[in-house]
DNA sequence: TATGACTATTTGTCTTGGACAAGATGTGAT
DNA sequence: ATCACATCTTGTCCAAGACAAATAGTCATA
């Protein structure tokens, strides 16, 4: 007799740490679900304590998937699996552009897809070689990333694929980076990002139009805290702090962040902050300069040595 | 008036999140031992919830670093701060040689403290062109690592001079590891860390020893849920799935990670687990190759392939 | 002096039910 | 349309208790 084949006898159950590593959904919003909507409903073993079924865990993937993509729980945890999987089909596809420069995108995307990783980095490695960093972050890298963003919400790809792709993407940029002269002429930048932004890819491309034109980089990869951006910036003597977010992060959260930075960072010390939440944001925090699209910085880093040429001048 | 001479006022304070996600102690454990012990006392905000202060948390460091050295909760958290590092001193420090291999390190220290990035990265690259990639890894890099691990417990660094060693040694492995061929004979394996696990260094390491020994890696960088990592072993076909951990996770966690996803790994993938947490520990998991150093990577090679010739002998 | 069995203590994790603030949504006025 | 305000929603925190697994302590036996 197949074990296999018999998933309702045989159905792994699981506590709740264990559901809380496979969804990413803590205990206690678990606990509050179960509270409030009804689901999950586990079962209890000997000493009262919650144990979970292998369908219940499925079906909060799903429901995780969901509320990644923009809904409520409220309005899906109570619903039945088939009704969650018509939804998943329905999830709105932001209109995917198929211009000239974006079927290297395309043809990437397809490449990580069907899991042929040599040829993956193939590719991007030919395309930066071809274009430049430059272009090829802007024409390249970030029209991918809003592609494999796209596809992720849209359950068209899976989270593994994504820190694959993240990976390649970040050797490539790393190694670019690396071969390039590091004693620029430019001003001394310190990047990073702050705790709760875990994307080092929007770093990295920043970066590397940073040195592209002549920064000195200093990068602390991803999340430090506050407090020791000050301290970074003092010990290496930074001229600008250039901090880096993805969209996951609430603008609210991010102009607070910023506000406690500028207070704490010496005034000379200018602070940069790139990401694509600016696009549509109307709220601009004072002393910061924030920045939607990576094709800015040629024209802040211009406008940081002019303005920086005549202080010098004037003292 | 120095503001850098006066911590106490501009002493960060966090919230009882941010400490388990600093210390790797549970919310639940630190209000037990608060409850328990009298320690941590974390004032409170305007809502009643916990702040705890940056002393506090530098504390709690120490104690977790003395517990997962074999002493008990009851015996060292009500203790006072002086008395635990006393403790520290007292441990049986893993001979803290200053032999010809040592020196690097403690150079490296030196420049990192002192904020000499550039000589540091010479340092580093000259000393790998020396050694080698192997010998690099094994007898600087992981004692290094230890040093920086000792000094940021004991406070005699911070936390940016961590993340800002982090990345330079991230560049230069993960170049050193690029210019190697990607199409080694050996097997395939998967490469990543489960979540909660941050540190990337330790997987790089492993990286680089694999490769150099022939294996083909494919890595996913950190925090790959275990869902996805079943899915990706499945997806590239691999062989063995290689984890690395650092100390900060619970020795009871990572086991039962590891049950998790050996069970729902396919039998034939091989699940290997390195990290300095398995140096003293009884613990074992069935199914599980757990590695205390990054020494002992050609030798499990070496068993697995002459494994696997046999295997194919057979059928 | 070891080794094994048994008891006592320690310690991590789970429980319930309540509370609250920040975010999201709805509503009405300008 | 845009803004301010009221009203849900929802994630996170809290307290105090419970319990089982791990550890230490005790004693008897080989």
């Amino acid at each position: 007799m197949d074990i296999m084949s018999e998933p309702s006898i045989n159905m792994p159950c699981v506590n709740i740490s264990a559901v809380e590593r496979d969804t990413g959904l803590s205990k206690d919003i678990l606990r509050a679900w179960e509270r409030r909507y009804g689901f999950p409903k586990p079962s209890r073993d000997s000493n009262g304590e919650r144990v979970y079924p292998a369908d219940q865990l499925e079906k909060l993937r799903v429901i995780r998937r969901l509320i990644d993509s923009g809904l409520r729980p409220g309005n899906v945890v109570s619903e039945p699996l088939d009704a969650l999987q018509a939804r998943m089909q329905a999830l709105p596809s932001r209109a995917p552009r198929t211009e000239g420069e974006f079927t290297v995108a395309d043809d990437a995307l397809r490449l990580l897809k069907s899991h042929q990783l040599t040829a993956l980095r193939q590719l991007l490695s030919q395309s930066l070689m071809r274009l430049g960093l430059q272009q090829f972050v802007l024409d390249v890298v970030a029209p991918l990333n809003e592609l494999i963003g796209n596809a992720w919400v849209e359950g068209r790809i899976e989270i593994f694929e994504e820190h694959l792709y993240a990976e390649q993407l970040q050797q490539l940029l790393r190694h670019a980076i690396g071969t390039m002269s590091d004693a620029g002429p430019g001003p001394r930048i310190l990047l990073t990002t702050l705790p709760g932004e875990q994307h080092k890819l929007g770093l990295l491309m920043a970066e590397a139009c940073l040195c592209i034109e002549g920064a000195q980089c200093i990068s602390l990869g991803v999340q430090t805290p506050v407090w020791d951006i000050v301290q970074a910036a003092r010990a290496h003597r930074a001229d600008i702090v250039a901090l880096s977010y993805s969209q996951v992060t609430p603008l609210n959260v991010v102009c607070a962040n910023l506000a406690d930075l500028r207070g704490q960072l010496d005034a000379d010390v200018e602070l940069w902050c790139g990401g694509s939440l600016w696009g549509n944001a109307r709220k601009t925090v004072p002393g910061v300069n924030t920045m939607a699209a990576l094709a800015e910085i040629p024209a802040a880093l211009e406008t940081w040595r002019r303005h920086h040429a005549a202080c010098r001048a004037v003292q």
